[in-house]
DNA sequence: CACAGATATTTCAAACTCAAAATATTTATG
DNA sequence: CATAAATATTTTGAGTTTGAAATATCTGTG
């Protein structure tokens, strides 16, 4: 059973906050714990298997799936990290080969970043030991509870979306 | 239903991943999804309210749930973060006048930080406000929906806990 | 007591991250 | 066509983050 409006309004107003407002903030909290927990673990062997970063293998994974590329912006929105972020980490995998820089028709502004053949061979590998990671890191989570759990979360995101264009 | 150790080890030699772990790797995403909308909104807000951010938010938050302090070591433990880390935002925050810097009886490697008055009472009206921003951006979880994710999410955490000593 | 190993913290270099400013280019408007 | 506004990206400065090395101190063993 949802809060309507007013029961919000009635909230913002209340000094004290309510059972509602709390078992929100424990699930943040939980949400950010988990995060950080499989992030680090995951950090760690990127570091000792593959030699690379997280941050690394998200801008592969994103060019993996869009593999005619992808501007740099439309990089930055995907990936949800600022533009010049970007521009730092595309350099470094340019740099190691994974990457190249193409220009764009008629616009002499932007780029399209994309995969180069060994870029595009090394990631497959990858990606499979990476879900093979992160399958063994929820192995306790059911085929339902995985449901479960991606359907409360797009929820929370559907309705943090960036407002229509 | 969950899979047993040989239905582990049959996906592990198993060239194709399952559908179980592809459900679980768009949950790990989804995770990940969530968590760095709320973030950056959180930070946003943070930086724009309290012309503060979010690590040293972090760290008054858990300073504050310990009033009588906590140790650098301990500290960095509970946040999930590198020793390291913790000593430069330490040092802003001291810098800041939040947060002091007590040495332990017996151990002259050591020190308690720990609130300030300023520093307690500062960070008791940004709780009060951050929470409020949690349950707006968390507005269409309904209190079932926040015990069924805090419940889904522990079993993953207790999963990687920390091996005990 | 000597001193090897353990522990607590800081320092360091490299990478990541953001927001804002700067640069380059394109598009729209008069 | 001139040029203001919009767009795409990079640069910049400050802060965060990590993992490893350095420093300081403590503890246990002989």
């Amino acid at each position: 059973m949802n809060m309507n409006h007013s029961d919000d309004l009635r909230d913002l107003m209340n000094n004290e906050t309510s059972d509602l407002s709390k078992a929100r903030l424990r699930a943040w909290l939980q949400i950010l714990k988990v995060s950080r927990k499989i992030e680090g673990e995951l950090r760690e062997k990127m570091r000792i298997e593959f030699g690379s970063t997280l941050p690394r293998f998200d801008v592969l994974a994103a060019l993996y799936r869009e593999r005619d590329g992808m501007r740099m912006s439309e990089l930055s929105k995907s990936l949800m990290v600022s533009n010049g972020n970007v521009t730092g980490i595309v350099d470094r995998l340019v740099g190691e080969g994974m990457l190249v820089r193409v220009p764009v028709e008629n616009d002499r502004r932007a780029s399209i970043v994309r995969l180069t053949e060994a870029g595009e061979k090394d990631f497959a590998e990858r990606a499979l030991v990476h879900e093979g990671w992160v399958s063994e890191l929820f192995s306790d989570l059911s085929a339902s509870d995985a449901d479960g759990l991606i359907r409360i979360l797009r929820t929370i995101s559907h309705h943090n979306e960036a407002p229509h264009d």
